[in-house]
DNA sequence: GTCTATACTCTGATAGAC
DNA sequence: GTCTATCAGAGTATAGAC
């Protein structure tokens, strides 16, 4: 019986276990997100996580379900601050708030970011089942949501869909193409608390409904 | 001596030389853009060429040849739409048609454009030298144009860098993250007609200086 | 110029001692 | 639970026939 399969059983997972999984899995993220799936190796994995690659593969069965255990855990990181979203609040602040969020996750998790971003760059054959599910049932119901606060005045004409996937776009590069951003701006600047300033004003601007 | 030794040299390469570059050049392409570096196999890149793969060696020396031709044939079609930004236009309309150009590549070169960003998300280990210097030196050179704009209050108050960044993300990103753009959208919406409608109405929004 | 054959290394995964 | 040893297959690259 192996600490990964764990589900039905009645002992916990010992304090080393936990402390393993725990090594493995913060190894894994930092390699698969920078090299994606198949340039990731075990080896790297084993290494940074200070075990050997057998001892690895007695945590978890195969490559595949390392960095299964990643994506999983991920997605509903990913998702809380759509699903904040509050139907009864008031449109612009909302739609800020999900920004500020959003523009958090990549500054406290860019690893997390770049994984994600990897695996939809590859085509997302490890992830499409949930985006196609859960993720889009979730921004189905928040686009029906923006198009009613469109439909009520209350919010600028967007397509809503658009809307998220610039909210999408535009907090994710920070993280994702980090390299190139902190290239680009001189040392002494701070991308993300900028990018915040920024991002507060171009939404501002793009959804403050006309005054009638 | 071999077809990619050509630097220096007299003879023409054939018919044959320059249809088989081509093909290898395409499928690499395909293969690098969609795995990454590190996760495309030569074998993948001359099957899909139709060669074999010491035939391949033939023509490039090594894998990182390969995508070294890739990535440096890539940065100037890229950097163009940006460099054809006139200082003498009328800025917002430069800025916009800056966005359509760039839109315009997504859509035709998505290849090229996630070729691009599994570079940067790796670290842009193999491109470095040319962000950090023909890009960085474009970039100072028209945000400097745009500052100018701002100064003169034809354009709204935006940081230009930031501005920039902003364009490349909404606009990367319908080619980037096609997958769960096409996922979320129904089948009868074009994604790209429908990005380009929204940027121009955003940045529309975002810049049009506030009349005095 | 192109192919078959192959050298040599890396990679994911397993066996079995301790 | 962890290690050494090892396997089978895939990986990059080269040698040499044609």
């Amino acid at each position: 019986m192996t600490a990964y399969q764990l589900d039905g059983m009645i002992k916990q997972p010992t304090r080393i276990q936990q402390k393993n999984t725990a090594a493995i899995l913060e190894a894994a993220l930092q390699v698969f997100s920078q090299h994606g799936f198949r340039g990731a190796t075990l080896d790297q994995i084993a290494d940074a996580a200070g075990l050997s690659k057998p001892n690895l593969l007695y945590y978890f069965p195969s490559k595949e379900a390392v960095h299964k255990t990643l994506l999983d855990g991920l997605l509903k990181t990913w998702l809380d601050p759509l699903r904040a979203m509050n139907p009864a609040g008031e449109p612009l602040a909302e739609i800020k708030s999900y920004v500020r969020r959003k523009l958090k996750l990549s500054r406290d998790f860019p690893r997390e970011s770049r994984l994600f971003a990897n695996e939809i760059l590859q085509g997302a054959p490890r992830i499409l089942d949930a985006i196609s599910g859960d993720l889009k049932q979730l921004v189905d119901e928040k686009a029906a949501v923006i198009e009613a606060w469109i439909a009520q005045g209350r919010l600028a004409r967007v397509p809503a869909r658009h809307l998220l996937f610039s909210i999408w776009a535009l907090t994710q590069h920070y993280a994702d193409f980090d390299v190139q951003v902190r290239t680009i701006l001189d040392k002494d600047h701070d991308p993300f608390a900028e990018a915040g300033d920024f991002l507060d004003v171009l939404f501002d601007r793009l959804l403050r409904a006309a005054p009638i």
